[in-house]
DNA sequence: TCAAAAGTGTTTGGGTTACACCCATGA
DNA sequence: TCATGGGTGTAACCCAAACACTTTTGA
């Protein structure tokens, strides 16, 4: 708590009192409904409360490193899409003293998860929780979440990042649903769908689908044909600037 | 630095090395150019360099009072428009030791900003600066910069914004030359403007605007009609919900 | 009377929306 | 053969973009 510091900075020593961490809003997609990745917390404060996969950021660590290491320990994934949201600092907000949280969102494919050993540290447990029915979390985490879901409703409309989400080959009412999940998260249950017409011109249009000339295996009614996403045309497009809506 | 700390988190100790910062990007419009207010710093480190205004988060502070504090202190306005950016942590960006910043940004209306006596306690000077020719700042606030310049064109195609940093009396020539200098910032200088007939087209469709029925005096030239913000209307039609682009 | 900026409508094209029926498969 | 979801085209509408001349004032 005493290193680092030098005679120069004397004035400003009563200002090393505080701790940081990061949380993590790990979204995936099933196929139905739009999930966040909660873990059981088995140490103090708030022990055997679900909250937010998140650490102390360390010394030798970035606040992004941070938020890297906290996905790899729970998921084992590297190479996720990874963004900052915001930052939370009310005043009493940990009971063991002054904590920032830095919040983070993260897309994975829910079928890559898999529960490391290592991450039985803090977590007792870790489970999918749809977004509709998440019980009470620890400290703020509910803010976070809100926070993070927003960032994901912005992001979607200007990102072809709903990708993240699904599976390597997926068919277009798979990704149709995805794009409903989140959109129409606050619309009436049943109601408002998107246009199955509309969304597949809209989606076809943007080329960036490769259609693998493959079909379902199976289902019991007619196979839907399978696509991947091109990532070297959209980072092509992302270079030279772009943006739509749905 | 040791104070509420509690046996039964002996375990966490550790991590409370850190301290904190807040540092506002403070935008002003002067009528031709956007620009931000820049301190420069009066004690170490960086003393003598140009950056940002800002300071360390106080134990008694949440980090939105703390930005509301420095911009206060500098500006003696409250009640401002203020956002909170992004946070900022790299090991070593500042030299006393682990230093993370949360960066905010702020609209005021250039008119109506006085240098405080008080603000002198860090700054030596607060300037105005041109968004083009900003020089050299200390630690990583350009950075901060960037991503405020990004949230804030983000912000004004959705949200009424501009208004903030606008006098009460304005004319719609103004407020288009705002909107260019936000929105057009990294285009080629005298090219392409907005369209003055499709911009106030636009506008005067939102119903946001009253006319005050007053021009422009001592112009040489047909003077303008004036025009202020109905800040009533928006706030209603941002309860029902509601978007625009520009 | 001249310079300088204010003010004002119409046309065109592209994109979004609304909408209904046939197809392929497994049970 | 039936149930289930997959797959397809067109017309109407609305909004965005392009575009040029007249008006009012002070100098």
């Amino acid at each position: 708590m005493d290193n680092n510091h030098n005679i120069q900075f004397d004035h400003i020593n009563q200002f090393f009192y505080a701790a940081f961490t990061v949380d993590n809003v790990i979204f995936g997609f099933d196929g139905g409904d739009l999930k966040i990745l909660l873990i059981k917390r088995g140490e103090e404060p708030f022990s055997g409360k679900w909250a937010l996969p998140g650490y102390f950021v360390r010394k030798t660590e970035t606040l992004d490193s941070a938020a890297k290491r906290v996905l790899e320990e729970l998921t084992g994934l590297k190479n996720v899409y990874l963004q900052q949201v915001r930052s939370l600092g009310k005043i009493d907000r940990h009971p063991a003293g002054r904590v920032i949280t830095v919040g983070y969102f993260s897309l994975i494919k829910i079928e890559d998860y898999k529960i490391q050993p290592s991450a039985t540290g803090m977590a007792k447990q870790a489970e999918w929780w749809s977004l509709k029915e998440i019980a009470e979390l620890a400290f703020d985490h509910d803010e976070v979440i809100d926070f993070a879901f927003e960032m994901l409703k912005r992001r979607v409309r200007t990102q072809p990042i709903g990708f993240e989400l699904l599976p390597p080959k997926f068919t277009l009412t798979e990704l149709q649903q995805l794009y409903e999940a989140i959109l129409l998260s606050d619309a009436p249950p049943e109601s408002n769908k998107l246009d199955k017409r509309n969304f597949r011109k809209k989606i076809l249009s943007m080329n960036l689908l490769v259609d693998l000339n493959e079909v379902q295996e199976g289902v019991a009614h007619r196979p839907a044909k399978l696509y991947r996403f091109d990532k070297e045309k959209y980072h092509a497009l992302q270079q030279a600037g772009f943006s739509y809506g749905l």
